[in-house]
Formats: structure tokens, sequence, C-alpha cells
DNA sequence: GATGAATGAGTATTCATTCAT
DNA sequence: GATGAATGAATACTCATTCAT
């Protein structure tokens, strides 16, 4: 039992990492068991089909980004930065797929977009929390909030998926972000900082 | 000559209501000559590739909404309108493929994410100068122009893409269209018209 | 493990008869999977692909050539025999495939031309030890024997590859292998009756 | 009539060039009437089939290098010097097709051997008159003079047509052609010169 | 749990040839 | 003489999936 779920944990760390850097349509079944250096029959042994495990690899990626982002939501820090921070969290974190450019490729486009609709929808529950956390300390003030949560999440998708922003494309996210809530003004400045500093 | 041209239309035609219908990878050069009613050496005497074809087929579309958009652009309306008509103009036309779904279903994601991004870089200078046209007269205040109307595209892209929206989404959109410019509030409520005239 | 290699000699050995009857270019994958009883897949699982599988095919042929020729390389009997005997046993084996006349006709020729020229530079080695064994018995003087050994095989090859030879043409054969190894006028006529027995 | 005459010279220069140079087989119809900035259906008023068109060009290249050799038959030099000129007449003339290496890589099998059986055909009568000459002269002295003749062609074929040669297989050229003909030793040496020569 | 041989529908592309204009 | 649109059989190769052992 023990030794099943581990291989099949192993499976999906290497397919995850394949269909990362070559695609998901690009990957063939045949490549993932030489990779992994087992026998067809083994593979769907594991999985009913490609397609079940791209839905496994993806829910993966997901539980440990919601993680990762739950987990801030009870840190000790500040309204604005948390929002941040989630947000950052969701990242395909650099460190883990610094692999090639990836996941904005265009034969990736389809995990691409499958990843990114679950985990807004599991992301938007988390940031409307922090939103009404803010609303009630009265850092901002507006209506809405799933709503709004929610195209923060398109924007700032947009803004960090393609192929790089300028200086000017961080000051009107900043700006409308700060609208969008209804904050004071120059009160998200710090992400300018938090950006530059990443750099 | 003509009749080559004539011929060739049609076939682009077919294939891009194919294309949208069932998706691009999923739509067989088979399939098209079945219903073209041509022989295979046909289709290739007129496209060198498939891949070829769809980047046909893309500009096709490109060119008659970018068209629209323009015409659009020294039309006799407000700076209101016309930016919410250059918007309407680059959708994919309610009444030429209400055919399933289609455009933003998973399969024609790489068709519709190349559509976009080429839509965008063409409709952006379009927005801009009917923008600063806004500034100008004293409805509109703002600086950064370009970047802004990207994040109104991303924003509109989002809104009618995804299956569906509510009224509130529609509110917001509004609401945050206005403070992007710095137009008075209220001043694009005529959106919600529009949108519920559309229904 | 017994039973795909089965398979796989199986599959070597009908490609190899359809190659040498209709041409390697001639013969589709179509046609030999469907003389074989399989599958397009199972092919494909055996062979990496067409061109591959003549290399096997052409390898194959070339180690049965050599076997036999090493066979006669020890065997007990006079040098000029062992000659003879060696080319003879790189010949095609006409009972094996007096298929139709198949090696040298036009389709077959690119075939036909890399196992010549495989089998001549694994044949050259052999027939010069042999005539080393000649000069050293001093029934042979020569220099340049790898040289020679060479030529000798051009020479027997486009003998008995063309459409057929003259009683003349043998007789300018015999001559001239006797001049190019320094052998005895009329030590090499028994070449004319193997012929003629063989005829 | 004059003009189609020469429309149809210009393509068949055109092909040979493109036969040469890609191969028979990897040379389309259609590469053909890009090249000639023809239509489809001008290339077959003119030829029956590509095939056909081969055999013309072909035909060319064979018309020509018996010119060559005819004219060395008639000129006044020493018999030996006739007999490796004609040889060295029928080669590709390695100014008309420096192209690239050309004739004996394998996609130009088929239309190497095809000119090379035909230009034997044709050579071995030229040559035969010549070794004829020299017997009467008392230089040569052999019999079966046209079976020889073959055999000499056979041999210079494949010295010349192989990636290369070494001094060795000089030597032991001209020692075998000097046998072949019954010519006194070294008389043929002066074929070592030319070659040298000509690097 | 694991193997690997077998499947077969599906795919895009090529190319010599024809023929009405 | 010349055009070029139209043909369609042929081709090699892919790949997710199945199943007896």
């Amino acid at each position: 039992m023990k030794k099943g779920e581990r291989r099949k944990q192993e499976l999906l760390d290497i397919a995850y990492r394949m269909f990362i850097s070559k695609g998901y349509e690009n990957t063939s079944v045949d490549d993932i068991i030489e990779a992994a250096g087992i026998a067809k029959g083994t593979y769907y042994y594991y999985f009913e089909s490609k397609e079940q495990m791209l839905e496994e690899v993806i829910g993966m990626m997901i539980d440990k980004e919601i993680g990762e982002a739950s987990a801030i939501l009870s840190a000790p820090v500040p309204v604005p930065q948390k929002i941040v921070g989630i947000i950052a969290s969701i990242r395909p974190a650099p460190d883990e797929e610094p692999i090639e450019g990836a996941l904005m490729r265009p034969e990736n486009i389809i995990m691409h977009q499958k990843i990114k609709r679950r985990l807004v929808d599991k992301v938007v529950p988390l940031l409307v929390k922090v939103v009404e956390e803010g609303t009630e300390a009265g850092i901002f003030n507006c209506d809405n909030i799933p709503e709004r949560v929610r195209m923060l999440l398109v924007l700032s998708n947009d803004l960090f998926d393609e192929y790089g922003f300028s200086d000017r494309d961080v000051d009107v996210f900043i700006d409308i972000t700060e609208k969008l809530f209804g904050a004071e003004e120059h009160s998200m400045d710090f992400i300018r900082q938090l950006i530059n500093a990443g750099e």
C-alpha cells in the first residue's frame, strides 16, 4: 500500500516536470514510462488515462499552492501585505520550475488555463476573507468583494504571466488595486519595492 | 485568378467555422476537405500546411474585427460609447458563431489565445487614441494610457469570455473602468443598459 | 523475451524477401504488415522506422554471408579454391532468392549498393589472409594485396551481377585473376569448371 | 518550332542540374517548373512524364560525353594515351558538376547507374578500336578485346567513383591495365603523372 | 503489483498527372 | 503553345489504450 503510493507520487512528480517543460500534449505516455523506468502496464495500473493523470498532477500543484496561501492567511502581517503574499504564493514558484519559461509557452496553454481556473476558484474565498478583514479594519472600503477579488486575480495573472512588464504597468496595477478596494492612495506602494526586490 | 481566390476564401470560411466549433486540434485536414467537397491535393494547393492555414484564418478574423473597430473610431459618438463600441466590436460577433459555446472551450484555447494576443496588440493603439480624446475633452483624467487601456482589455476579455457573468460583475467592471480613466462616477453606467439590451 | 525476438526475426525475414523482390522503395510498411498479418503499431513496436529496418535486414544478410566466408577460410582446401569459394559465398545464394532477378534490378540498386559496400569492407580482410597464405606458399607473387583483392571483388561483382556473362568474359576473368596475383598461367582454370557445373 | 526546342533544352538543362545536385527522386516536378518559371501544364506539354524526362536528360549527357570520346579517337596521339583520354572524357567532367560530390551520393545512385550502363555500352566499341589499333601496332597483345575493355571500364569506374583512392590503388590499376592488354611493363606509367597532375 | 507485446484508428503531407480553358 | 486548378492514391509514422501472463 505504502509502496504503491510512493510509486504513484514518483510518477506524478516525473509527469509534472515533463508536462511543464515540454507541454502536456507533447509528452507521450511512452516518454513518461521511459523516464520512470517502468512498463506500459504499470502506468495504466496507476492511472486510468493520460488525461486523468493530468487532473491529478494539477490537483497536486493546486494543493501545494493553496496550502502556502492558507498559511499566509493566518500570519501576523498587515492586510495589504497578506493580499500580495497570497497572490505571490500562487505563482508557479520560480524555484520549482525555472525550467525554461515554460508555463506560458503555447504548448502549455491548456494545462496553464486548467490550473489557473481551478486555482482562482480556490483562492478567491481566501482573499475575500482578507479583504473583509481590511474593510472591518477601515483600511478598505468597498462592496462586491468576491467580484473585486476576482478582478484583482485576473489583472495580476495577466501582469505576471506575460513576457515581462514595465514600471508603468506596475504603477497602473498599484493604482487600480487601491481603487478597487477603496484603499488610501499610496497605501499599496510597497508592492513596487517587493517587485524591485524580487528582480 | 478570381476563381482560385474565391475557392480559397471558401476554404478559409469553412475551416474558420470548424476550428471554432470543434477546435483547431480536433479538426483534421480530412474533415475540412470533406466538408468542402474537394480532394486532398486541392487543399494543399491552397495551403502549405494546416498550421499555415490557421494563421490565415486568424489573420482573416483579426482584419475583420479591426476593420469594425476602426470604423467606430471616426464615428460621431461620445468618447465613452466609442470605447465600449470598440471593445464590443472585437468580440467574436455572437451572430456569426453562436455555434456552441466555442471559443473558450478547452480545445480552442490555443487558437483563442493566438487571436487574443494579436487582437490586443492591434486594438490598444486605437483605444489609446480614444482615451486621449477623452482626456483632452476633460471627461477622463489619467496618465499611462496604453497600460490602462491594456488592463481594460484584459478585464473585459475575462468578463465576457468566461461562462457567464453576474450583475455584480458588471457593477464592479463599470466602477473600475471609471476609476481606471479618472472618469466621473456613473459616467459609464450606460454600459449596464447596453449589456441588458444585448441579453 | 523469446517471443518478441522470434516475431522480430519473422518480420525481418518477410521484409528481406519483399525488399529483394519488389525493392526497398517499392515496399511500403503497409505491404509488410499485411504480409505479416500484424498491426501498424506492432511494426513500430519492433522498428523505429522503415529505414532502420532496412539496416537490420542488411546487417542480417551480411552476417550470414560473412559467416559462410569465414568458414571457408579455415577449411582444408587449396588457396585458389578458397578464394573462389569466398567470393561465391557472398553472392546472394541463388537458392534463397531466385525470386525474380531481383538484386540488380534498378529499384533495388540502393539496397544492393549498401550491401555491396559493407560486404566488400568485411570480405577484403578475409581474402587478404588467403592471398598472403598463397604468396607464402609460393603460388602467388604480388605486392599491394589489399588493393588487388579489392579489384578482384569489383570485377567479380560486375561479372556476376549483370544480366549474364559469356564464356569469353569468364576467360578474361580467369586470365586477369591469375595475373592480378602473379599466379601461374592456367592455375585458376578450375573456375571455368565450377561455373559450368553451376549452370 | 525553334522556340519550343529552345524551351525544351532549357528545361532539360535545369532538370539536369537539379537531378545531379539533389538526386532524381528528390527533385519534384514542382521544383523543376518553379526553377524554370513555367506552369505545370507547360511541363507536360514538353515531357510525357518525369521518367521520360530523365531518359532525355541522360541521353543528353551521354551524347555530349560520347562526342568528346569520339574526338579523341581520331586525334594524333599514341594509343595508350588515347585509351586514358577516352576514359577520362566520360567522367562527369569536373567542371560541369563540381556542384557537390553529387553523382555518387546515395540519392543519385539510380541515375548514376543508368548513365554508367548506357555509357559503357557506347564507349566499349570506341575503345575496342583503339586497342585493336594497339595490337596491330604491336604495343598490345591480347585476345577477347571487347571483354577486356569492359573490365578496364569497370575498374576505372570503381577507382574514380569511390570516395578517394590511394597511390597503391593507382599502382595496381596501372599494373593490371598493362597485363590486361599484354602491354610492356611500365608502358602505362604515364597514368600516374596524369593523375598527380590532375590533383 | 508489474510486464510488454499488440492494437488500429488517426494524422499531415507528397507528388506525378490530367484537362478544360 | 501555355496555364493552373484539381486530383487522389500513397506514405510513413504516432500514441493512448488493452490484456493475457
